[in-house]
DNA sequence: ATTTTGAATTTTGTATACAGAGGTCGTTTG
DNA sequence: CAAACGACCTCTGTATACAAAATTCAAAAT
C-alpha cells in the first residue's frame, strides 16, 4: 500500500510578488525537492497531481513538467500510466552519489590544478582564508565560492554534470553542521596545496576524498534528523 | 539570426498501430534526440513547439515535456519565455562527455573487479569470446552485454548516471565502423584481464581509457560525417 | 472466508483554449 | 539615414477540457 501525500502549503511568504524569472515548474521543482530532501516526503509516497497544483495553486501543467524533471534527477520513479512515486533514497544511494561527485569534481580539481591562473589562484587562497577565519556570516557561500573557482575552469559538459549532482541531494541542509565545517576547513586547505604544487593527481584524490567524507556527514546528519524513521 | 527548425516526417512506417507502452513524450524524445545527434538539428536552431507537434502528429503537451528532458540531458537549451535552441555541441564536448563516461564507468569497473561472481565472470568471458569471433551479426548487442556485466554489480545511484550518460551521446551512429571495433576488441581484452585479476585499480584505468578512444572514435566519425559543416 | 467480477470513480495522458511576453516590421522622428 | 517607437503578429506558458487507463469497492461466486 503506497502512502498518500499530503502537500504542506507553498513557501510562508513566498512568492515575491510579481517577479517570475523562470516559469512556474522551476518553483515545483523547487518545492517537491525540498520537500523529499528534508523527508517531509518519505520514498514511496505516490504524488497527487491535482492536490500538488491545488496545494501550490497552479494548473497540472507546470507540475507535470516539475515532475519530468525530478524524474530525470532521480528523485521520482515515473511509471508510466501510474504517476510519480518519491524515489527510493537509502544511506547507500547518499553514499555512492557523493562518490560519483567525487570523481567528477576530483576530474574538474584535476583541471584546475593544471589550468588556473596565478590570479585566480590568489582569489581561491584569499576566499580559503576567509574561510578559515570562520568570522565570516556566511560560511556556506564561501565554500560554494571555492568550489566555484575550482569548477570554473572545467570544459562545459563536466560543469553541467557537477551542476546536476549537486541539485539531486541534501547539502545545505547539513552543510556546517557539527564539526563539519572544521573538517571541511581542513580538505579545502588540502586541495588548495595541491593546487598550488599544480600537482593535479593529488588534487584529484583530495577532491575525492573531500566529497566522500562530505557523503558520510550528509548519511550522519540525514539519520539525526531521523529521515529513515517511519 | 537563430536558424528555422524543419521537421522531416516521423519514422518511415513506424508507430506501431496501436501499442504505446510510455507515453507521446519518450517518441518525442527519441525523435528529436536522433535528429539533433544526427546532425539535422544543428545547434542554434530554435525549435518550434507547434512545427514540431505538427510533424509528429500529437499536440504541444508531450512535445513540452520531452523538451524539458533533453533540456535536463543538455541537448537543448531552455530560455524561459523564448524557447528551446539547440545546445552546441562541440567537439570539446563530445570528448569531455566520453571523459566523464569514463570516470564513471571507471568505478564502475573497479567495482566489478572487486565484486563481480566467478559465475558473472564467465558469463562475460563468454561474451567477450563471441564479441572477439566477430562472426555474431549483432556486435553492438554484444558490446552491450559486454557493458552491462560490468555496470550491473554497480550501486544504484551509478548505474543510473551511466544510462543518462549513454543515452545523450551519439552512439549506435558511430561504433562498428571502420577499425573502431578491433580497437574495442583489445580495450575489452584488457578490461577482463584486469577484471580476472581482480585488479580494480587496473580495470578503472582501463575502462577510462576505453571510454576516451571511443570519445575520439566518435569525434572523428561524426567528422567524417560533416557534423560540424555547415 | 477468500477470490472474482464489474460498474463507479479517480487519475493520468493528451488535446485544446487563452492571456501575455517577445519578436517583427513599417513608420516616424531626430 | 539611423535610431526610436508602436501597432501587429507569433509563440510560449498556463489553464482547462476530455478520453481512456487504472483503481476502488461492493456484490457474487467458489
Amino acid at each position: 500500500m503506497t502512502e498518500l501525500a499530503v502537500f504542506p502549503g507553498p513557501y510562508p511568504g513566498t512568492r515575491p510578488p510579481n517577479r517570475r524569472r523562470g516559469g512556474l515548474a522551476d518553483d515545483v521543482v523547487l518545492y517537491v525537492r525540498e520537500q523529499i530532501l528534508t523527508g517531509a516526503l518519505k520514498p514511496g509516497t505516490k504524488i497527487d497531481q491535482e492536490a500538488l497544483a491545488a496545494a501550490l495553486d497552479v494548473s497540472r501543467s507546470p507540475i507535470r513538467e516539475a515532475l519530468v524533471i525530478l524524474g530525470q534527477e532521480g528523485l521520482l520513479d515515473l511509471i508510466p500510466r501510474r504517476g510519480a512515486v518519491v524515489a527510493d533514497l537509502t544511506p547507500e544511494d547518499i553514499v555512492d552519489h557523493y562518490e560519483l561527485f567525487g570523481v567528477v569534481a576530483g576530474r574538474a580539481a584535476a583541471i584546475a590544478a593544471n589550468s588556473l591562473s596565478e590570479d585566480e589562484i590568489d582569489q581561491l587562497r584569499a576566499i580559503h582564508e576567509r574561510f578559515v577565519d570562520g568570522t565570516s556570516d556566511d560560511l556556506s557561500a564561501l565554500n560554494w565560492a571555492f568550489h566555484r573557482i575550482i569548477n570554473r575552469t572545467a570544459p562545459r559538459r563536466t560543469r553541467w554534470l557537477l551542476r546536476l549532482l549537486e541539485r539531486s541531494v541534501p547539502a545545505d541542509y547539513y552543510e556546517f553542521t557539527d564539526g563539519w565545517d572544521a573538517q571541511a576547513v581542513r580538505h579545502h586547505a588540502a586541495i588548495l596545496e595541491a593546487v598550488v604544487d599544480r600537482d593535479a593527481e593529488e588534487a584529484r584524490r583530495r577532491m575525492e576524498h573531500h566529497l566522500h567524507e562530505s557523503g558520510v556527514a550528509a548519511v550522519a546528519h540525514l539519520e539525526r534528523q531521523g529521515f529513515w524513521e517511519d
